[in-house]
DNA sequence: AACGCCTTCAACCGCGGTTAC
DNA sequence: CGTAACCGCGGTTGAAGGCGT
């Protein structure tokens, strides 16, 4: 409520008036949200006219459809949310209104807004364009399972039959490709770890559940360091390694970028290299 | 406590499409 | 048909607040 623009601009308006700029106060809330109640939205230039408000057509239309309308839905989007803007921005791309529509009470601004802080904040730290196929395959094969882990947890543990979970069969969401298909079969050959099929492409993503792959905290010479994995093929066995201390530079690390353990996205920029946590 | 950096998100801007005259 | 006004959309901005030092 109180982020936002706060310096006043003002411009100069007809008969000596001034037009308001920058964050709204209480008073012309209150005016908007009765002007409409009365006379219902629409012929925003009109509206602000005669609602008293010094304010352009498109301010107040803003200022209604994203805060004042009685339906916006404030807080944390859900999981399924997320989920939804995910799917449906790899249909439409930034079709943000289009977007919305399938979201009842978020705007196309908040959507947008998600987008560009939390989405493409990971795009960032995974060094890749957001726009990449590269990283459309990383939310499809990373993000994506994840949220729907996370609003199965969601509902498993409201236990309501009407929980948000419901409104979207998620047996028939298209969004994740079915990870076991793209999951290369690791080798049971030490060494061999777990290449992806494509030699050729360093930035290939090899999509591996967490559960196939040896993971643990890396063994230096003398002691393990806290806070960093490395990612081995399922074939070793981590307790027998440390047992032969085994260091780092021998151990097999899969050729990965990617790999979620527990709720940790961990990025490798090349076989073995030490990971990198991202927030997610 | 003070400072600087980073993230969030409300609000603004510009542009293209639509409507009214 | 031309044009001005309006509307809606997507991109961008910048203050507030959080957080680390």
């Amino acid at each position: 409520m109180s982020r936002g623009r706060s310096v006043l601009k003002s411009t100069s308006y007809e008969f000596g008036s001034e037009l308001r700029r920058g964050p709204w106060t209480l008073e012309e809330d209150n005016l908007l949200i009765q002007y409409i109640s009365c006379h219902g939205e629409g012929r925003w230039n009109s509206l602000a006219k005669f609602a008293g408000l010094k304010r352009t057509g498109k301010s107040c239309r803003l200022r209604w459809l994203n805060y004042l309308k009685p339906d916006i839905k404030r807080g944390n989007l859900t999981p399924h949310e997320q989920l939804t803007i995910l799917e449906l921005h790899s249909k439409w791309g930034n079709r943000w209104s289009k977007i919305a529509q399938h979201l009842p009470g978020r705007t196309d601004n908040e959507i947008k807004n998600y987008w560009r802080t939390r989405v493409q904040k990971q795009a960032r730290q995974l060094k890749v364009d957001s726009n990449s196929k590269k990283f459309l395959e990383a939310i499809r094969t990373f993000w994506m399972p994840r949220l729907m882990e996370k609003m199965e947890q969601d509902s498993s543990l409201t236990s309501s039959p009407s929980s948000s979970i419901s409104s979207m069969d998620t047996q028939n969401f298209t969004a994740p490709s079915p990870v076991s298909s793209q999951v290369p079969q690791p080798s049971s050959k030490p060494g061999n770890g777990v290449n992806s099929s494509d030699n050729n492409s360093s930035a290939k993503i090899s999509p591996l559940p967490a559960e196939s792959l040896v993971t643990g905290k890396i063994q230096s010479e003398n002691s393990l360091e806290d806070n960093y994995y490395y990612v081995g093929s399922p074939s070793y066995d981590m307790q027998e390694l440390e047992a032969q201390h085994i260091s780092l530079s021998e151990c097999h690390v899969a050729e990965i970028d990617w790999f979620w353990n527990t709720d940790e996205l961990w990025q490798f920029r090349k076989p073995g290299e030490v990971g990198v946590c991202l927030d997610i």
